[in-house]
DNA sequence: AAAAATTAGTTGGTTGTTTAACTATCTGTG
DNA sequence: CACAGATAGTTAAACAACCAACTAATTTTT
């Protein structure tokens, strides 16, 4: 099985290569905030896209929508809030949840931070065709069902 | 510019399903390692790997490598040290730099763990050929030459 | 309707990341 | 040689991730 070993290791380079590209985007975006004076970090930020796209959602839909566990969004919440950017408030249609509200803050700061953002992955798209991409993408995505029906 | 927004928004779709591969093997190197009772996470197992190849190296190259900062593997390997897998020694040749050697436990433990790492990335690649990952990480890489660059 | 299982969120503890400031050592140029 | 600048590593502090255990509310089962 020569060859599986070989794909083991070419998998093992392409997983490199994500993490490199992850760190490029996660430093660039993290220098213009702090060159704008934002204090945001690009963990605030994955949170702040989904409530740009719509708030008054619960705390665990946004874990869902940024990958990450309810613990470290019960955190990330707690420091935009301290950061005047957001509100929770109790749903009361089920009185376990919390909804997250963006404030006028929260809301304003979007307006300045998406275009940056838009900026950015076109950058990163640059000389690289949706069709690439979308192939890619699919390549992706068998790797990440393998791992998860393994 | 409407086609430019059209991959911009892609390029976020295609960096999102990158964060899904990583976790998921993440996730499932984790298990794997709490399963068989091995105090390792994944940080640490990144530096190990590293060091199973080639040890009595600077800490600075395993930064590199691991595309860490240098101040975290001062606390990585101070954690693996603790664990008594690794060793630090000065470099006689330039004293400001410390070399990083595996414990004869440290090289064991590759024994062990190094078959785990070729199964999850054999299995991270089925139905994926060694042409599909090469392209892949042709557009990969050229989107953070993209980043650096720009 | 009561008990059991599930779900949303919090808390505590350990681990990891990042920035800035710091020490010690080495290198290169005048 | 001297000294300015670069390099290796550490420390402190803020931020973040992850697990286990917990509370409270809701849903499912019996």
């Amino acid at each position: 099985m020569a060859k599986a070993n070989q794909k083991a290791q070419m998998a093992r380079q392409f997983t490199h290569l994500l993490l490199e590209l992850r760190d490029e985007l996660r430093r660039h975006l993290q220098q213009k905030f702090r060159e704008n004076n934002v204090s945001l970090t690009y963990e605030m930020h994955q949170v702040m896209v989904c409530l740009w796209t719509k708030d008054g959602i619960r705390q665990q839909d946004l874990a869902d929508k940024t990958l990450k566990d309810k613990t470290s969004l019960t955190y990330l919440i707690d420091n935009l809030n301290k950061r005047g950017l957001v509100t929770r408030m109790e749903d009361k249609k089920d009185r376990r949840s919390k909804l997250i509200f963006l404030t006028n803050k929260g809301r304003e700061l979007g307006k300045i931070a998406e275009p940056w953002l838009e900026e950015l992955y076109k950058l990163a798209s640059i000389k690289v065709t949706i069709t690439e991409m979308e192939e890619s993408m699919k390549i992706i995505q068998k790797m990440i069902d393998n791992v998860k029906t393994g």
